[in-house]
DNA sequence: AAATACTTGACCATTTTACTGGGTTTATTT
DNA sequence: AAATAAACCCAGTAAAATGGTCAAGTATTT
């Protein structure tokens, strides 16, 4: 389980999606607006996440993307999984004659700890985190009161309209 | 909080210099050498974490580095901070004029999820991995008796002795 | 003094990231 | 039917990060 830029901008398209595909199909223009990541990286990202079965496109005006699970059926992880390129982070490649280099104790140490991760973030759905938990918890943090986040949403949803 | 390969290299090489430096000082070159990672990516990596007081070096003939606190005393999420550029995943930089915009409410997000991480990371310690926890699970993953896995590194000691 | 070993800085190749721009298909709207 | 809006596809590419090299130091111990 890596975490870098590039799974960060995926969680925050899927959320982005999330929150506003409740009625129609959302166009990956309006996400690139919003969000200020480039349309062709959107494209590249909705690419993967829909041959992860993620999300639907729909062809033609009025077009756009859903998602094709509900949000509570989407995991972090799998966001991240999918748009990862997985790299082979072993150094002898899996090759069974590996079995007493050091190198791979320690890199299974580490791929112990990546795996806890993962399962972490398994069980955080889309869904949650555009719930009360943690927007709440972020609304706190920033000393502020939920209502305010979601009114932040609901505002930017018609500023870009 | 981000997860790379820089990070692994950097928990890998503490992994081993907690292991190896009980009795005296590790040089960088030893650890190079078991653990298959170049020479001056290391002294890249154990600059900062020399700077971040995780570690110590020990000058002239016989030296070498040691943990400059106990392996208990030291987690995980510190070493990959330390080696970590720490990247402003804000596209406003954090500046106070940015309170209504979207972005920051789903990089706030994100960044609730990356909290999470670095206070699991937190909990565990070097001393930790090397010990029984995560050894044995790792060596419970791999079918294998936890006595076998010390014993692969016992093994590597010799061996690059 | 000599050997050892850390320090520092400049440099570089490769890979990944993020983006650009050109298409093509599909479906809707007029 | 024509125009249009959108997904979808693909080749290229600039910027950044990764991982590594080289060279000239400085400090310490023997």
């Amino acid at each position: 389980m890596r975490l870098t830029t590039k799974g960060r901008y995926a969680v925050t398209a899927m959320l982005d999606l999330a929150f506003h595909s409740q009625t129609k199909p959302v166009t990956l223009t309006d996400i690139a607006n919003r969000q200020t990541i480039s349309l062709s990286y959107l494209e590249q990202l909705f690419a993967r996440l829909r041959k992860a079965g993620m999300v639907k496109g729909v062809r033609g005006p009025g077009g756009g993307y859903t998602l094709s699970r509900e949000a509570h059926q989407i995991n972090i992880a799998e966001i991240i999984e999918a748009v990862d390129e997985p790299v082979d982070s072993t150094k002898c490649g899996g090759k069974s004659n590996c079995h007493n280099d050091q190198p791979c104790l320690t890199h299974d140490l580490w791929m112990g700890l990546s795996d806890q991760i993962r399962s972490y973030l398994k069980q955080i759905s889309l869904g949650q985190l555009l719930e009360r938990d943690l927007v709440s918890e972020v609304a706190h943090r920033q000393g502020q009161h939920s209502e305010r986040v979601i009114d932040t949403l609901a505002l930017k949803e018609r500023k870009s309209a």
